[in-house]
DNA sequence: AAACACCAAAGTTTCCTTAGTTTTTTTAGT
DNA sequence: ACTAAAAAAACTAAGGAAACTTTGGTGTTT
């Protein structure tokens, strides 16, 4: 009786293994190479022998690795916005937004090989370009919204023009990925983005905002 | 009148009987191939053999080989648990519990062949979360139960972080069934688990506690 | 800068095995 | 003898492993 309970909970569980399920996991699963490895040295073959799938299996569920590349990316592009736009509606104010936002950043950047943008830029320049404009629309509009908070809320500078705050600080983060003035061997990317961040941060806030935000520097200290 | 009533009554039973004993042998008898020889190279046809059964009564009684491979991880994780269980009520302190969980855990992975959790992790990534997660609940409780046992009589440090030493205990022992880490052409299973086994315990005891430990061990080694 | 050679990897194809299903044969019970 | 159930055998489709072909990035030479 209770066993067949059991095995009821596990029959249904088992319909969900299906065609979505693969795709998914071809992305899920070739991504977790490509942070670690970046692109160029991933193969094929080592996504296929990594998911414990054939090649053939592999293209008839992704066209060619062009595809699957995009296809990383959007996937994280959209996981990316969904924790922001998470934020929005949890934190306090705005400097505990753009500190959280600046932990978020932390940890994507720790768990992803600097070499991985790199790859991509330069190897699938189309897939860079389709970001890029993306990011202005989606991250670009975020950004704007929190700036425009934290000058309702007394905390940024009230004579920010908001959009050229955007466009600069968007530039300084692909800025400071670009491997021609950071090269990799000689700088830590996480320290360099959160140079940069701190400094944007300490450019924008008045004096008020400021002694929040050490505020929660400190905390994170801690 | 009555002999009609009681025949009717035992054959409802024989027949409920018979339908748990076919798919309880089916899951034991899997159970011994997969331990034995790992998921993929052993074949539904050989499943079907071993059991005396055909494929066709295989396939009444078990939707698929995914499914059957769930209820097979099912039934071992539930035995396990059990077994657990019961070494909180017959042990006569942390110690000795502990020390029994790690007699338990090597006669496990005597029974094992490695390669069993190498093909579930890598071809039924759903059944390895799906006892991921279960582990934490279950044996992670445990864990800290016997945490906070061995505290409270002495044999460990007041001042361990119960929470994080299951969290790490645990880690351990997956970590250290990644062949990533210790190719099985290199390393005993066997012996890397024991070994870190042993660190763990040696971490948190106090001094009485290492003492009683040491009594255990001998008393292994007779 | 252009041409060329090399070779690893992307992408494709082939052959085989196995999961799952269906059909045929055998067995057991009445 | 009859019938239902189970076993054995045959079948189909899908996926895997391996082999094969093509491509593109890189290095060298002119």
């Amino acid at each position: 009786m209770v066993f067949a309970k059991v095995s009821l909970v596990l029959s249904v569980y088992s319909l969900e293994y299906n065609y979505m399920e693969t795709k998914e996991r071809i992305i899920e699963g070739s991504m977790e190479l490509f942070f670690k490895y970046g692109v160029r040295s991933v193969t094929m073959d080592m996504i296929a022998s990594h998911l414990g799938i054939s090649k053939k299996t592999l293209y008839e569920n992704v066209k060619d690795k062009n595809t699957l590349v995009e296809m990383m990316a959007q996937h994280h592009f959209d996981q990316e916005q969904h924790d922001l736009e998470k934020l929005s509606n949890t934190t306090e104010n705005a400097i505990d937004e753009i500190h959280q936002i600046a932990v978020q950043m932390k940890q994507m950047i720790r768990q992803i090989n600097p070499i991985l943008f790199f790859d991509i830029k330069r190897y699938y320049p189309k897939v860079w370009q389709l970001f890029d404009s993306q990011k202005y629309d989606c991250i670009g509009g975020y950004i704007i919204n929190n700036l425009e908070r934290g000058i309702k809320e007394g905390y940024y500078r009230p004579d920010l023009d908001v959009k050229v705050m955007m466009i600069f600080k968007m530039n300084q983060v692909e800025w400071a990925f670009d491997t021609d003035f950071f090269p990799i061997t000689e700088f830590n990317l996480l320290d360099v983005q959160m140079q940069l961040f701190e400094h944007f941060i300490r450019g924008i806030v008045t004096k008020k905002g400021l002694e929040l935000f050490e505020k929660y520097k400190e905390h994170e200290a801690n």
